[in-house]
DNA sequence: AGAAAGTTCACCCAAGCAGTATACTTTAGG
DNA sequence: CCTAAAGTATACTGCTTGGGTGAACTTTCT
């Protein structure tokens, strides 16, 4: 139930790249360094963001990574399924194959999880790389929003970690 | 981004003993059978399931497993942490060990995932087994519920899937 | 031409997943 | 008290994925 470093690697990478000013290429060189991340494993990862077109990548002497469209026309989920793939919470939900239950159209259970999934999907969506690259930490708390909020963004904010 | 299959199993025995009148015991082979687990297998996630103290067991030979408690009582998230340890989504949300950003407190992404995380765990939480022993498949999709809606149960309901 | 960037492909080691094996303990019943 | 039917404990195995590295290549600027 988790995500892969390379996952997290690829948040950091591009939220680097958002807090640049547009268009701005930089080598990878820089994001590594500046994020600590190792250099060819990095590398490997921007190759998968260059492959979904979310950055493009300059070949030559004077080159690097920039992003390939503006910040709040990329989110989380982008990212994410570019380097994981598609978030399948449960073979069984993708791939009626591993279902042991073919009794019931899908058992009370498939339900549920697909539910979660389907909000946990909606969850990454929600945030884009505007939005993180805006304010570098803690959100002002003061933060009212009107509960439609449309279009680009508004998560739901749950500030405080609750267990474990 | 998915959970084992170990967890699958777990939840769908748990179901199993769910629907059965309260108290009932019953064998891991019975169980095994109906729901298409490796007994072995099952077995071994029974014995997490007893430490957890989600089941008991009885030993010898009239034995089997029954609730530990009424079904209403048991999440999906409980069994899930049995099974799987808690859930944390990104590592460095918990060992900030493996945060490469040791500058700001915490940076954006992170603050994000955070949330991701917390309302990916209230989700499972908002499941327990009555419900999901109840009705056997689809809900009867008249389902409106006051948005407050405390205690026992009450998820959020996504039903039509998102993408992919 | 040559240096500085990204690209390709192939490899490696460690950890986790899914499942199995063996030997044991407890309990009911004859 | 012996035995069979249940669960318990520990350990092992094969496979896949995760995380990362290596070496040789191509593109581009100067």
């Amino acid at each position: 139930m988790r995500l892969n470093q390379a996952t997290d690697y690829a948040f950091r990478a591009v939220l680097h790249l958002a807090q640049l000013p547009p268009g701005e290429v930089v080598e990878a060189q820089v994001i590594a360094g500046r994020e600590c991340i190792p250099i060819r494993f990095l590398l490997k990862i921007l190759r998968l963001l260059t492959k979904a077109g979310i950055v493009n990548s300059h070949r030559g002497v004077g080159g690097g990574y920039a992003l390939a469209r503006s910040p709040e026309k990329i989110t989380l989920l982008d990212v994410l399924t570019a380097v994981e793939g598609p978030v399948r919470i449960n073979r069984c939900l993708v791939d009626p194959e591993f279902c042991s239950r073919q009794g019931p159209p899908h058992c009370a259970v498939h339900n549920a999880l697909r539910a979660i999934q389907t909000t946990l999907i909606q969850q990454f969506q929600s945030y884009n790389f505007a939005q993180l690259a805006g304010r570098t930490s803690s959100r002002p708390a003061g933060e009212k929003l009107k509960s439609g909020e449309p279009a680009t963004g508004s998560a739901i904010t749950g500030p405080e970690p609750v267990n474990a």
